[in-house]
DNA sequence: CGGTTGATAAACCGATGAGTTGAATATACG
DNA sequence: CGTATATTCAACTCATCGGTTTATCAACCG
């Protein structure tokens, strides 16, 4: 039931294999078997995971005879890049005056849960 | 046994409760019932969430009387920020050459999981 | 001291997650 | 057609997660 984007984003990521595969994807397109051979799991653990991303939008399946050609899809990535930058000016010094604070919060909120 | 750091992070993110408690410690530090305050759950279930993000070293907690104050540690989500920049080239025009692609994933990977 | 407040611990529950094995589906190939 | 290959579906297991309730610990206050 946990529907809100963001969470699923994160979640996705949450495992090292599923980033791995993304890291593989991030050097071009790949089958489901070629993306699951350098795991020491099952071909259906990398279908499942792929189920995953996909939910996430994090990549994008596309049929070709009997193979299916992952492709990554870095727009969820890009939110989470936005995402993670409200926070910029707790770390970074480039963030020091309050208006570019503000600016940086700028419609990006989280809602207080639920 | 998910120990990598990467992992534990992301998942404490997946979560909408705890966005919103790292988003209202970000305008300052607060106590565990004032940060259970905006929820619909019990002060329990938002000392449990505390506790992940503790581990996931997103807060710090320090004792003061009987009240535990809170304090956001921004440095796990400059980690984060970094792993994502590793897939900035793929949404961003601002990486169009090679070598500025080399420079950033220098030192980023993923481990093949496990 | 006893009571109240702040916070955590422990035990439990239902749901979800990551993995397995085994079967099914779909497409190409001889 | 029949078989091999690529992938998914289904059913199951085991662990973890988010929540609850009840009980406990710690510190202040009268």
């Amino acid at each position: 039931m946990t529907v809100d984007p963001v969470s699923t984003v994160f979640a996705a990521l949450a495992d090292p294999t599923r980033r791995a595969i993304l890291a593989r994807l991030a050097a071009g397109e790949a089958t489901v078997n070629e993306l699951a051979a350098p795991f020491p799991v099952s071909v259906q653990a990398i279908s499942k995971h792929l189920n995953v991303l996909e939910r996430a939008g994090l990549i994008v399946r596309t049929r070709e005879a009997q193979w299916r050609r992952c492709r990554l899809e870095p727009a969820p990535l890009r939110t989470l890049a936005e995402w993670v930058d409200q926070y910029r000016r707790l770390w970074d010094d480039r963030y020091d005056t309050l208006d570019e604070y503000l600016d940086s919060l700028k419609g990006k909120d989280d809602e207080p849960a639920q």
